[in-house]
DNA sequence: CTGTTAGCGCTTTCAT
DNA sequence: ATGAAAGCGCTAACAG
């Protein structure tokens, strides 16, 4: 078929290839580098088959094997805008840590919010076999197809509608908890949430972990004795601009603003900036603690107290969940505070 | 083998199921699923082939279909830090729609730096008999494997040691060009230049990317009749505490600054606090103009004019140069100005 | 202890 | 105008 020995003309080394440089078939060349147990081969066989493979410099065709065994090792990641946002680093990474660490390769893709895409994506890595399938949202709301995969699938950052698939999560409840228990140690007895959803919002609209975040703040800050002041945002997007806007009307308002509690780090970012305009000092006049832990903390001075999304953990959580065929329910990942300079304890 | 027809058992569609349900050979359904043409094959066989595919939801299996044609319809890119970083989004993003345009699954991994990771994923795609290869790098330095891959391979954001590889590359020259050109056509005439290497540096260790930017910059500045002020950084790494540090710096020398060029988003973002500090106000004080259009420029006020990174861009030519197994070169892709508010017409 | 044989699902000559 | 048969590279019964 092809020229070998002298690598001339040949396109790749093939098991054959190794079975007759080692003077053996196949079968034995297969059973052998595969580790296979049990089968009483000479040691004699081993050696010449792994000196063989070595000197050839064999490696298997996955796609053969595949064919025969179904399993691609590959894994599928599909994500709404995951491989574009700031959050979305860390969430593939841990990912293929996990995939890595368990000899598998992923296949990433994007849909770009697009319900059709998704459907065209999971076809195209179930088409490829993929032997688990994560799909992973940053938006919070993920939707599965109308056809269930036939392989194992994890949500990643996302309850499915129908909640009858394994989805891995924050644990918002325990982490909003956190921050409520971080100002109320440090003596603070009134805090602002900027950028609470309207109620109507909160309901109709918002993820599962937003709702989680804000009523556990909210109980834990009242049953901790503490008056909670809600602020608003005049848009529906959590970004600095907004963050700015409403930090302004908090220091407009009547009760005098103490401690902080922004929703997450970009309103932060823009609360920062209305206080230093209004000569508000952080964390002096005003104690600050967030969520995200974004990036964007490191151009932040002085540094942001937060409590950070465990991004990296949930995408590696997700690979090995899918791995390991596990069943439907809610899995929580941690989160975690971390403390910096923009909280005081109160004058 | 299965039970069929019934879905009962039934493991997935195969080409035979297909073939059998039009009454008709496998050869002939594969003919006319795959619109080969020239094949005299009645109307009516088309028509009966298509039914059945459809009614039976049938899929062809790439893993098979692999193995016969030598074709995967996958394509490997392989990054240092891409999935990490800031800068890795956009790359990602462009590379996927290329690739998905062209029906092209990507497989994604990560070597965080590790050369040893990096053979170990180049081979982990090898074996998956991906198309071709994209090779990334945030850092700009690429390395290639000692042997070389059988496939087609581009590298993206980096050079190869060797240069005999296609290689993606922001046009630094043109996009440095642009910047001087733009505070030149202010009326500037002194320029500080934020985050410089050393001169030994520059030569040793920064990237060629890097060495471009600075040179185009320096000689179009000075061509323009524009003095440059030079301003190196202490550390080597061009974050916001080095900028903020060089900017105080600069401040403090005998040069009046009234127009800052910053080597990146970052060190302009540490400037921005450094002027703020010093009550300098940007525009009216000083003018500055950055590199990257990073998202971190949201958080700035005023908006940071910069020259973009074509980062998606330059994803998406790695996967066309890849997949149209293009010669060995430079591919250089445009940069923008970005104008925004953070410069002004000289006073 | 080792080899023969039969596929996995698909494409592709080559016959008819 | 259609089908039989071979084979891509691999694994796994089943015989020797």
């Amino acid at each position: 078929m092809v020229v070998r020995e002298d690598g001339a003309m040949s396109s790749r080394v093939t098991l054959s290839d190794v079975a007759s440089r080692a003077g053996l078939s196949v079968t034995a060349a297969s059973l052998i580098l595969n580790g296979r147990a049990g089968t009483g081969l000479s040691e004699d066989a081993h050696r010449r088959v792994f000196a063989a493979a070595e000197e050839l410099g064999y490696r298997p065709n996955l796609m053969a094997r595949g064919l025969r065994t179904e399993k691609s090792l590959t894994i599928g990641f599909v994500s709404d805008r995951v491989a574009s946002t700031r959050y979305a680093g860390p969430m593939i990474r841990g990912a293929l840590r996990a995939a890595r660490e368990r000899d598998h390769t992923m296949f990433v893709t994007e849909t770009e919010g697009e319900p059709a895409e998704q459907d065209r994506a999971l076809e195209a890595l179930l088409d490829r076999r993929v032997d688990a399938l994560v799909i992973a949202t940053v938006t919070g709301h993920a939707s599965l197809p109308e056809r269930r995969p036939t392989v194992p699938v994890v949500l990643l950052n996302g309850v499915s509608p129908d909640g009858d698939c394994a989805a891995v999560l924050p644990d918002e409840t325990d982490g909003a908890r956190q921050a409520a228990r971080h100002l109320l140690d440090l003596g603070h007895r009134r805090v602002h949430l900027l950028g609470i959803p309207a109620e109507s919002d909160l309901r109709a609209r918002a993820t599962v972990q937003v709702r989680r975040r804000v009523e556990s703040l909210c109980s834990n800050l009242q049953e901790g004795g503490a008056e909670v002041v809600r602020v608003e945002l005049d848009s529906m997007s959590w970004d600095a601009e907004s963050g700015y806007e409403a930090a302004g009307r908090a220091l407009a308002g009547s009760a005098p603003v103490n401690a902080v509690v922004a929703l997450n780090d970009a309103i932060a970012a823009g609360a920062y900036e209305a206080f230093r305009e209004a000569r508000v000092s952080i964390p002096d006049d005003v104690s600050i603690v967030s969520f995200d832990d974004d990036e964007i903390v490191n151009f932040l001075r002085p540094g942001l107290t937060t409590v950070a999304l465990p991004f990296e953990e949930m995408g590696r959580r997700a690979v090995e969940l899918a791995l390991s065929e596990v069943e439907p329910g809610e899995y929580l990942e941690p989160m975690r505070l971390q403390v910096r300079g923009s909280t005081k304890r109160s004058a």
